[in-house]
DNA sequence: GCAGAAAAGTTATTTTTTTCACAAAACAAG
DNA sequence: CTTGTTTTGTGAAAAAAATAACTTTTCTGC
């Protein structure tokens, strides 16, 4: 029972259920279940809101408040059944789990990233990687098939795909991105450093690592030598 | 002439006026950098508020208050001058700019970052990276030399390094973390998937590839197979 | 059984971020 | 010179997100 179908007493469709709750919750609770995996690989059998809390640097009212949105109710005192609350978390991320995904551009850093998931750590599995160098094409890397660019719609229709890591160079995402929409790609984990323009029905999620680290530079560099007075 | 001060008649010390910027400004600030940094290139003397806000998806008030965190006026009618605004963005961004960093933890990520900074492509200089695997101390790979973590804190000092690339495996990041901080670092891009449980004063940024991507595999999902009705 | 404590669930409030709406400025055309 | 258009800058409103405050439940110890 979802809180905010109860309160409204309304039947909703699965994308308009997903759509009430906040994007910065949906990041969390997959913290969340990492976290409570890894309780359960551990034995452990409860779970209390600040314990979570403590983990992520969060409030204990913050994680209260994003499990409200997958229904799972935990007992007052005695906290959460790790292993009920974990089956709820997954159940909320239904569409996500035991999907595989691909990847496009198998430069440096796509290596990297096949190596990264290849070890087996990840419950994400890399079932091919794509790219237009007829050099890689049909190589092994990482355990993971490189395959022409030109064969993803195919693969894609065949393996029902949606969600593609791109990590093709600035100057080629645009144009691959949108052959990646055309062959029935949902969502895209973008590395490149270009903003890709794009239909408001794919979801794409910029992973724009030079952005991110000139953000710590500033403030790591606002932590030091900040304290002139100044009137700008 | 910073409006927050202006209205307020203030003297604050940087840090003050820093904590007043939203966080999500400085990120958007960043690659507005970027995009003129490529007009100036271009030749482009002239820019628009609405012109950076298609190139980046957000709407054209979104980028004039940005924009007023900065202090530079463009003028009505004739908007930005390129040269003039991407001068005062540098400006407000003067600690980050120029500054080196250093990556901790050369696996198969730590590489392809170096890899990845190393074309000079970016104006972010990595200069040195550190493993405790004696294999890798004293090669150099991608053109950056590769040191024992020990010699981090004395690298640090005589560096004048502010922000670290973390790369370590899940199970050592939180220890390395604490030395880096001992060492002086005010600032960690974080690629490991642990949180890091340090003092305030430490600006972290998590850079979490596996729930990120969890994340798109999410909402691409809810792009299909959600239309269902429910009673949750 | 009862008082007290600890924890979940939830409503209300506050804070942060974004968007709206419009004044002021500047240019263009007649 | 005047009128209309375009664009910036910003106060006010709205929306989103986080936090605080309160209620209820359940367990513990007496």
């Amino acid at each position: 029972m979802c809180y905010i179908c109860f309160v409204n007493k309304i039947t909703k469709t699965k994308r308009e259920v997903v759509a009430l709750v906040p994007k910065k919750t949906v990041a969390r609770l997959i913290l969340y279940k990492r976290f409570l995996k890894q309780l359960i690989d551990d034995g452990v059998k409860n779970t209390y809101s600040h314990d979570i809390a403590t983990k992520f640097g969060v409030t204990a009212t913050q994680v209260r408040r994003d499990l409200m949105c997958v229904g799972y109710h935990g007992a007052s005192r005695s906290g959460y059944d790790v292993k009920k609350l974990y089956d709820e978390i997954l159940r909320f991320f239904i569409n996500t789990e035991g999907k595989d995904v691909v990847l496009v551009g198998v430069g440096n850093l796509g290596r990297a990233l096949l190596s990264y998931f290849s070890g087996g750590k990840s419950h994400i599995r890399v079932v091919a990687a794509f790219d237009n160098d007829e050099h890689k094409v049909g190589r092994v890397i990482c355990g993971c098939r490189c395959y022409h660019i030109n064969e993803l719609k195919d693969f894609v229709d065949k393996n029902k795909i949606h969600t593609v890591m791109l990590c093709a160079p600035a100057t080629a995402a645009q144009d691959i991105a949108v052959q990646l929409i055309k062959s029935g790609v949902k969502g895209i984990l973008n590395f490149s450093p270009v903003r890709l323009n794009l239909s408001a029905d794919v979801y794409i999620e910029d992973f724009d690592i030079t952005m991110n680290l000139e953000k710590v530079m500033f403030f790591a560099g606002s932590n030091t030598g900040f304290e002139e007075k100044i009137n700008v």
